[in-house]
DNA sequence: CTTATTTGCGCAAACGTTTGCGCAAATGTT
DNA sequence: AACATTTGCGCAAACGTTTGCGCAAATAAG
């Protein structure tokens, strides 16, 4: 069976192409009664306009392109999940694709993004991405962009971040308000914006201490690295580990228990997290958190704003909170 | 900055439409020295073919529809990157939709997938869904359907699951060759198809060891529930706990880990799983595989076959296999 | 030097829509 | 009855491609 288009209705009911586009779209120039009978046999022929054509003829695509790292992520998969509850609501559809945090995946996902006319494009840079050329291309042909996560440095691009600073000095406070002084602080790759805010964060809270904190940090990128890390170090005897990302949080764990100590007692343990993996230990982790619901949420917020004109670059976050777990 | 288009090109070099998109085709009938301006400029414009407008064109839309109750989720999320990557790998896009496990959602997201003229859809049910019409009326449009995870009972239908029964089974064994005595197994709720097939499996096995084991059995529905399980029974003295699921895994972790046991020495753990959770500990969880990352390569295959014209109805399972941690 | 053949390109239709404009018939106004 | 307006619809172009066919110029064959 092919499918149903307006000549396939206008030849059926001997009217023209377009009085079946204009009385489907309930148009004022047309007849109620031609209106009912196209629409009555539309339904019978479960008809569904073509997107397709649509897009071309209007140059109108109601497509958002999103490009993460991996979809299967516990940080990631509640971002998409928002965006794409959000896109449905507002008659966008989504093309999600994922670059295996490798820069080349992630120009043939925006290459297909620009194939496809997405109308706006949401993107978490992979982590060995330097150069941003590609992305800026779009802006330029005013499909704007809102980063997210891992967003560039550069200052003409909007973003949307969790609370970097905010939640790296909360959960230094938190530290701080337990009277721990020896911090291994771990976090990701330095040359990520989402690092640099979080580090500088954490050591301006903790220096405000007037130096009777002693802090090592360390930068890794992956749980497995965080776990050795975390091996090594431990024979320093920090009190306390804090760990910038779940990833780090997972290999600190494993560091932990393969050393059998005991949370809190010879170490506490403190991280920012979405909240899932935290809550997997006993005691469950303390943490302050940062949610990718939320932060899907303001993304597609800001999306709206730049498809509705807004021009200025936006640097928004979202709100922190700490979150009492048994580990601190 | 508008869009380079083929006419625009063929404007700037005084040829025609047709030698363009011939010329960027490598097509023999365009000399070489014409090919080669024309590849420059398009590379200098950044041209972009748009798809849409191909789709229209050979009314070939390779684009995949792909419902899911919940992107969320450490399965269905490692499902969807899974067909991602083989989509794009294949020069398939991919759209993915969530119903929320709505059926009134899902039909919005048939819809969609109808207006967009998708190639293919796969699909899992929403819990609520009684009714498939929606979906036999794609496949009457030569639109193959795969079902996957939750599928419809009707046998005029492609489905993809995991190995349920084999899965347990094999768990049962790995534990009887471990020479462990007593079991508690902790199961999911009681009503679903896949508890019924994964405690029937486990039950038969252990049976075959000629009541040498003794075997205890619960059933729970939250990770909450099985922590309090585990925290009863472990009182009991059990060699071993099997779990079913990975929520069920984190459940009894905890409990373990508030007790300090230590593993495999003190109690022995094994689970089916996706394989993520199990390795989130020290020692590393020794879990049976059914991996949706697997699902969604037998998905994708199943999906290539239907498109190449296999007409037959397939009832698929994924293989599953120990992977050994050190917690048995 | 004719007559074939090949080479390199252009014309035009088609895919399924939307939409400005035009136009006849029906209706309304003096 | 003559004119003005409204009602209801169709024509045709456009969106950006692909592709069968045709055709002139260049080359090869006799």
């Amino acid at each position: 069976m092919t499918n149903t288009t307006l000549k396939k209705i206008s030849e059926i009911l001997g009217l023209s192409i377009s009085t079946i586009s204009r009385a489907l779209k309930n148009h004022p120039d047309i007849s109620e009664k031609t209106k009912q009978k196209v629409v009555e046999l539309a339904a019978m022929l479960d008809y569904e306009p073509n997107v397709n054509a649509i897009h071309l003829r209007t140059k109108k695509n109601n497509v958002f392109g999103l490009i993460v790292p991996a979809i299967s992520n516990y940080f990631y998969d509640s971002f998409i999940a928002s965006v794409e509850e959000e896109s449905r609501k507002n008659n966008f559809s989504l093309m999600i694709l994922q670059s295996s945090d490798k820069p080349e995946i992630e120009l043939e996902n925006i290459k297909l993004c620009r194939q496809n006319r997405i109308t706006g494009l949401f993107a978490c840079l992979s982590s060995g991405t330097q150069n941003i050329d590609a992305f800026t291309k779009l802006k330029d042909q005013e499909i704007p962009v809102i980063f997210f996560d891992k967003v560039p440095d550069a200052d003409n691009c909007n973003k949307v971040c969790v609370a970097d600073a905010l939640s790296a000095t909360l959960a230094a406070k938190a530290i701080l308000s337990a009277k721990k002084k020896k911090i291994l602080a771990i976090f990701g790759s330095p040359q990520l914006l989402i690092t640099k805010k979080r580090l500088a964060a954490f050591k301006e809270t903790c220096n405000a201490e007037q130096n009777k904190i002693s802090l090592y940090t360390a930068h890794v990128s992956s749980a497995k690295d965080a776990e050795i890390v975390a091996d090594e170090y431990l024979n320093k005897k920090p009190d306390t580990i804090f760990c910038m990302s779940d990833e780090i949080l997972i290999g600190v764990m494993k560091s932990i228990q393969k050393r059998k100590m005991t949370i809190p007692k010879d170490i506490a343990v403190i991280a920012i997290s979405n909240g899932f993996i935290p809550k997997l230990y006993y005691p469950e982790i303390t943490y302050v958190e940062t949610s990718g619901y939320e932060l899907g949420k303001l993304a597609f917020s800001g999306m709206m704003a730049c498809l509705g004109g807004s021009t200025f670059y936006q640097d928004i976050t979202t709100n922190a909170f700490l979150v009492k777990g048994g580990s601190l």
